[in-house]
DNA sequence: TTGTGTTTTATTGCCTCC
DNA sequence: GGAGGCAATAAAACACAA
């Protein structure tokens, strides 16, 4: 490498020109204190003159000039300080230093100093920097990773706040629709007992027991009076009423409902305008456990014994227990 | 060529450690 | 108390557009 070489030679040219007779004054400038002038750096100029933009040849001119009298030198050295850059392949050599270790030990750092000519002091004050350098671009670094991050949790939050809205809204329409229920059922009772009080009415004064007009033959409508309503006339009953206007009242879900009577259990889903892939992400998104404590309370072993079973059928049951 | 922004070299003051 | 590190800063050198 023709840049290396002549990076060899200037160097060694320069350990040398720090040491004639002549120089002997520089010397003591050079090992001045920090606070004094730092006049050290002078001798980077020969390295810049290897292609560095900013050389202007001036320290091999001093001493080419300095021939011919000592006031050129003087002029030199008394004209104002004027950093120099180091050259190009001394901050090459201070790179690699560095990467091997970025601490700098008084040993390394002389040894150093001299390999590349220059003072000890400047090698120190280049670690200086490069550590700082360092430290901010890492500091740079740290900053991408948070900030990315960031941005990360932040779309799983939005994805998750727009979740819980549907599932908000859900939640609003289902309970709309059990009011309804409870509604509904209010009024089938009441048109019950209306039909108890007329039928009271109807009946002969009860001089013979009940029990007769039973066996009599009355029919079944009679023995529904005194022994209470069957259970299935008025599951027949409420079916006829609810079926006018709800037309899915009567699949084997929803007839389950009414016979457990507790509409406060009663939680129905009204699938009718959803397409199956919709139906499917409700049963996902919509029943997660921890919303209905009571459901997963409940025994599902057996959904025909349960009294908890809500009505639903088995592959109904297999929707509340996904992991949410 | 010049104005302006960036990079690099160097200083200063403070702090910690031995 | 001196040496060394660090943050803040100054100032020279450099890059580059107009």
């Amino acid at each position: 490498m023709a840049a290396g070489r002549a990076f060899s030679d200037i160097t060694a040219f320069l350990r040398n020109q720090t040491a004639p007779p002549t120089s002997q004054p520089l010397d003591s400038l050079f090992l001045s204190s920090s606070t004094a002038p730092f006049l050290g750096s002078r001798s980077m100029m020969s390295f810049e003159g290897e292609g560095g933009k900013g050389c202007n040849g001036s320290f091999f001119r001093a001493f080419d000039i300095d021939e011919n009298g000592d006031e050129c030198m003087d002029e030199y050295f008394h004209q104002p300080e004027k950093k120099r850059r180091l050259s190009p392949n001394q901050v090459q050599f201070l790179e690699k230093s560095f990467e091997e270790e970025n601490k700098l030990e008084p040993e390394r750092k002389t040894k150093l100093a001299k390999d590349l000519g220059l003072q000890p002091r400047q090698v120190a004050i280049w670690f200086q920097n490069r550590r700082a350098r360092w430290k901010t671009k890492q500091l740079e670094k740290d900053y991408e990773i948070l900030h990315e991050s960031y941005e990360s949790l932040k779309a799983n939050y939005e994805i998750l706040l727009k979740e819980k809205d549907k599932l908000k809204s859900e939640v609003a329409h289902l309970s709309e629709k059990v009011l309804a229920r409870e509604k509904e059922e209010g009024q089938l009772k009441q048109a019950e007992s209306g039909t108890k009080r007329l039928q009271e009415q109807d009946q002969e004064p009860p001089q013979r027991p009940v029990l007769d007009s039973v066996s009599e033959g009355e029919g079944s409508k009679v023995s529904c009076v005194v022994g209470g309503c069957k259970q299935e006339d008025i599951s027949s009953a409420r079916s006829d009423i609810l079926d006018s206007d709800s037309p899915h009242y009567t699949d084997g879900v929803h007839s389950a409902v009414l016979e457990h009577g507790d509409s406060s259990y009663v939680f129905e889903p009204d699938q009718s305008d959803m397409s199956q892939d919709e139906e499917d992400n409700l049963s996902k998104s919509l029943y997660p456990s921890y919303l209905f404590p009571k459901l997963e309370d409940a025994d599902y072993s057996d959904p025909t014994e349960s009294s908890c079973n809500f009505g639903f059928s088995e592959e109904d049951h297999g929707l509340w227990n996904w992991e949410y």
